[in-house]
DNA sequence: CGTATGTCAGACACACTGAAATAA
DNA sequence: CTTATTTCAGTGGGTCTGACATAC
């Protein structure tokens, strides 16, 4: 009765009206879709999100204690810990204690991490243009707006 | 003696170009935020988003076998298991073999399911319109389109 | 077809250890 | 000034949800 399911990401035909109608639904669907697309693509690098973001924090504003990297990237510290051992492993970033005051490490990016940023970067860029392919220049521009919109009021934590 | 430490969010001042640019990071912490609030709540009464799903579909459609109530919430049968198993519990659906194909399991929703189905709804229902707060009609009904363009096309699998 | 198991990433709370700043 | 207390950075281990694979 049913028509055949394909294997692989699942199809859809029918979907309740009551999840269909749900804007949350709507968003963490989209979202779900391009992340996915977005670890493809960085694990084929050997990486994944949190390197992404520590790397760029790293590159952008140089050395920084693992706190702030914390408050820029928005990944806890207990996180941030395994991301930059990786990181480490690698050879993409040094950890070295603070002289200054030696309970903070100094976190900073090497050659090779610089490197590895800029691919992921590329590829990155590339994987985006191909998600938004079907919205043209304006539309673009409207959807981050609107998304920044309800970001930012998520943020600020008023609901 | 412990000052209450405050739990949420971490804010932010400065946040690295190459992410803030990145449009998949702007949408999944858009949807981060929203699906946190989605789960507050829900965990308020006890659930959380796959119940609301399948409980969604069954209301919607009537008895199903969890084959399809996996293509119709996107939920992996695997994990929807646990679910039923879980909705069964308190008593919200009921598990049954189907006669006519006694290999297969019918799902059908209860009275009491029905019951927090509604109260699942209404609370969401009201979430969304605090999400959506800063958005006038227009921008909501824009934002969905957009959404859906993007949604629609990574759907197809095409990128 | 359904069920059990398991892996992996991400978000998050907690407890603990040193080191630093500060109050007594 | 030097203890005693508090604050703070980093680490580890753990929970939970969600997406996903696979074998029975």
């Amino acid at each position: 009765m049913e028509p055949s399911v394909e294997t692989g990401s699942h199809q859809v035909g029918w979907i309740p009206d009551r999840l269909r109608n749900q804007f949350g639904r709507l968003l963490s669907l989209t979202t779900a879709h391009s992340q996915r697309l977005v670890n493809r693509e960085l694990s084929a690098l050997g990486s994944r999100k949190y390197h992404f973001a520590v790397l760029a924090a790293l590159d952008e504003h140089g050395p920084a204690s693992q706190t702030a990297l914390s408050g820029w990237t928005g990944i806890y510290t207990s996180d941030l810990v395994a991301a930059v051992n990786e990181l480490s492993e690698r050879g993409f970033v040094q950890r070295r204690t603070d002289p200054a005051d030696k309970r903070r490490n100094l976190i900073s990016i090497t050659s090779a991490g610089l490197k590895h940023l800029e691919a992921m970067d590329e590829t990155l860029t590339a994987l985006q243009e191909r998600i938004l392919a079907p919205l043209d220049e304006d539309e673009r521009e409207r959807l981050n707006e609107l998304l920044w919109k309800v970001h930012d009021h998520l943020a600020k934590g008023d609901v």
